[in-house]
DNA sequence: CTGAAAGCGCTTACAG
DNA sequence: CTGAAAGCGCTTACAG
């Protein structure tokens, strides 16, 4: 064997080393590189059966196009940079995963430039320019307006997903604000009149827009609240917001955790101190995350729509790459009370 | 205003809406543009003064290489692709962010792939080489044999985390087996004989080798196990596989869950079922994922050394991307016990 | 130490 | 309906 690169077992020579372009393509066709090109676009001046010759030969010689190449001169790179933050609540990678379904769905791809909440580094918003990303989504409730800031210099595009967006990008994001009014109108009906919030990261609309909903709905049937902490929107925060509470004696009829994961501290603290939930305390949470209908837990809460959310996210994103001179807009979906057993009915 | 993209405020015309290129660099700077890439490169050959100039310039222009330009000629995208698993672990959301730490530290950024235990779709791997991935990181404990293929066939090297690799590509993985030994040796210590196991997603070397060291460890103290069940590597599953061993009444010293996140769902079916852990049974699991110390569980169990195991899987695709054609590897690391008091001692 | 030239693999006016 | 040519923004032998 003097050429063992060369496999002939399909009966025709294919070289596995030297990977087909347009151009072994067009030799093998007899037509241009131009032809071939527009044929695998599907452009429609090209007759069929030159398109069937082209269409033929870039299957036999397993033709995938360079992404790189095209992205060069079309500037389009076909790549959404992704910002993903606080990865410890198992919200985010929930939302990770609803992600990824409907981007293979879609012809996206996308690049994660940052996973966590620390601070984003000014150099990873570096590769965004470099790899000439055409958006870039950002899913995490504390502040990234360095990204924005940059991404809005160069005109790329980018939309928020769980925040409003401060100044020109767009956000989609739960009605948290909404779904604060539906926690608490359901735990007032089901007779609760000494609540605690605990409230979770500071600064971020996600959590200031849910306690708001609360309270006002709260002040409409001139209720207050017995008592705030703050949960920091941890597991760990929301366990040491309730132990505090418990610590202080705080007389309470429930708690509402801003979101599940919190909502699930608040529960193991409750129990810790011998108190069973709903019985003697009433607890419920916002996102409805999958450990919220574990039996354990079998957490009352406001489900977010995160299909809805992805689904117009992408869209937005979309728009805006088609036409980057689009105004801003932020959308708000209305989540849904998901009744389970945590909160005590009367 | 006739020229309204020309920024003058820095006192030099700065054009936001063209970037910067080594072209627009040359022309200022009076070289060629061969000279600009060698001195961004750092290419010894430059005398000091070119470099020191080209570099002010390209600073002064903003510029940002085109990282798709670069690797057409390169042949190297910077690129890696990153297929993650079974996201409703902890443990996979936990990895994913110590990868993505190790990965701005190096010269890498990642696409994402795939996300979440279904199976890879034919097209998705496509994508691979399209955008010409320099390899491919496989965080996952159930099999994706057909990207492994493809990537061999168009030699792309690929390195898993959590499982040993099939054929060609290398693995990095805790030692398994050997924490399984851990564990064993642990509990009998504690004194515990009447032991029931909860496996993991059958047919992957994770849950085998951990069941297999458990078990070796265990005859050599001349013992069985009094139980095993299937755990499904989930919450739910383990919460199952608990149920069924209190349904039938199996008498048990202890239990040990081949994950954490089965073993917080057999905790809960335990005091379900009003036995107290480790009062009245014991039980162990394996990961140290993050819910493992919440006080609720304070989970004995074997930690797997989740940043030496990133590191190593860098360092086997670096070496990989560098030359091609060395052996697939594979590297055990070992765990290490982390006692808490979900297991009983003497 | 530096430059002219060629080329990576595509797409896209411009002609015909 | 198709092709020749130019070009996207880089890098890299090859000369000098």
């Amino acid at each position: 064997m003097d050429k063992p690169d060369r496999d002939t077992t399909l009966g025709e020579t294919h070289d596995f080393r030297r990977r087909s372009t347009v151009r072994t393509i067009s030799e093998r066709a007899g037509v241009s590189t131009s032809t071939v090109s527009r044929a695998l676009n599907g452009d429609g001046r090209i007759s069929a059966k030159t398109r069937a010759s082209v269409l033929a030969i870039a299957h036999e010689q397993r033709y995938t196009p360079n992404a790189m190449a095209r992205s060069l001169v079309t500037r389009r790179s076909g790549v959404v940079g992704l910002v993903i933050g606080e990865v410890d609540n198992p919200f985010y990678p929930e939302l990770l995963a609803r992600l990824q379904f409907h981007f293979s769905t879609r012809e996206l791809r996308f690049m994660l430039l940052h996973v966590g909440a620390r601070s984003l580094e000014e150099e990873t918003a570096h590769t965004l320019l470099q790899y000439q990303l055409d958006g870039c989504l950002i899913a995490s409730a504390t502040l990234y307006s360095r990204v924005e800031e940059i991404c809005f210099r160069h005109r790329v595009p980018v939309v928020m997903i769980n925040r409003i967006a401060q100044v020109h990008s767009c956000g989609v994001s739960c009605n948290n604000f909404a779904g604060g009014r539906l926690a608490s109108q359901f735990m007032v009906d089901a007779g609760h009149r000494r609540i605690a919030l605990v409230a979770g990261m500071a600064k971020t609309s996600v959590s200031e827009d849910r306690e708001a909903g609360f309270l006002t709905t709260l002040s409409e049937q001139e209720l207050t609240l017995a008592a705030r902490k703050e949960g920091y929107s941890t597991y760990l925060g929301g366990l040491a917001a309730a132990r505090d509470l418990i610590a202080n004696n705080v007389q309470l009829d429930a708690v509402f955790a801003v979101n599940d994961i919190m909502a699930m501290g608040v529960i193991d603290a409750m129990r810790e101190a011998g108190l069973r939930v709903p019985r003697d305390i009433s607890v419920m949470g916002f996102d409805d995350i999958q450990a919220a209908s574990w039996p354990t837990y079998d957490l009352t809460t406001i489900a977010q729509p995160v299909d809805a959310m992805v689904q117009r996210a992408l869209d937005l994103l979309f728009e805006r790459i088609e036409d980057p001179t689009r105004a801003g807009e932020d959308i708000l979906i209305r989540g849904e009370l998901r009744q389970r057993s945590s909160v005590r009915l009367p």
